[in-house]
DNA sequence: GCTTGACCTGGAGCGCGCTCCAGCCCCGAG
DNA sequence: CTCGGGGCTGGAGCGCGCTCCAGGTCAAGC
């Protein structure tokens, strides 16, 4: 598939696309005649792992590491799951922070209601 | 307290601090007869807000929108809590989006567990 | 009185992650 | 054969959120 369709799929525009492949967090596709670039389901594969990555904060350094790990063969394995395993950590310490974030805005929320249910009827001055 | 000590308490540097101060975020403090900023206990609650509202994604300009309408007073007081309902919708959704891939992150993982030990003692090409 | 160091202001600069653009090529439809 | 649309490259520009700096004031300790 062409670049318009790849980027619908894998969600990032053509640009990106582009850019990524340009710091190395894409292999370079395949090219047509024309010189146009054709990609794999497999680079949709790749891709795809990509997004989840970006969508848990990773950089773009440290994907460019795995992406370069990943490029130099099996013999990486244990170094690429350190890498996850570590990034896994701090989504898991980012999960935690924002579920206590999430109760004091909870707690803040309710302090609102009660403002507002406290505040009604002040218009008479009983 | 001096910025000083009120970045510390804080958790923002003392530049963060002037720095939200001139983009409206912060109240301007007090000031000493030296013309120093001199940050009171309820400087340092609303600072505290700041930063949970910072670290659940909030933008600085929804920040400044939530502070101009505290500024205004309790008449605000609903539309303010309408503010941080649809926040905390975003914020349910971001925790969302974490744990999906977290889950995948911890697939991936298992998928390298089972790479690696494949690949163990293939030394000895038996 | 002098030094030291925290603080002040206004404004420039930066790192990240794209996004946009000019100027070009190529291909397929009509 | 022409036209339109998608794609190409290299490089500039941008929005965000700070961060740093020069050049100055002020206050406390020696």
């Amino acid at each position: 598939m062409y670049i318009k369709e790849f980027s619908a799929r894998s969600g990032f525009s053509s640009d990106t696309l582009r850019y990524y492949e340009k710091i190395g967090l894409i292999a370079p596709p395949m090219r047509d005649g024309g010189g146009r670039r054709v990609y794999s389901k497999a680079d949709l594969t790749w891709t795809e792992f990509l997004g989840r990555l970006k969508a848990t904060g990773m950089g773009i350094s440290e994907m460019g590491r795995y992406a370069r790990l990943r490029a130099e063969g099996d013999q990486t394995a244990t170094e690429r799951q350190q890498l996850l395993k570590a990034h896994r950590k701090k989504v898991r310490a980012q999960i935690a922070i924002l579920n206590e974030n999430l109760a004091a805005l909870d707690k803040k929320i309710d302090t609102y209601s009660a403002m507002i249910e406290a505040g009604k009827g002040e218009r008479n001055g009983s």
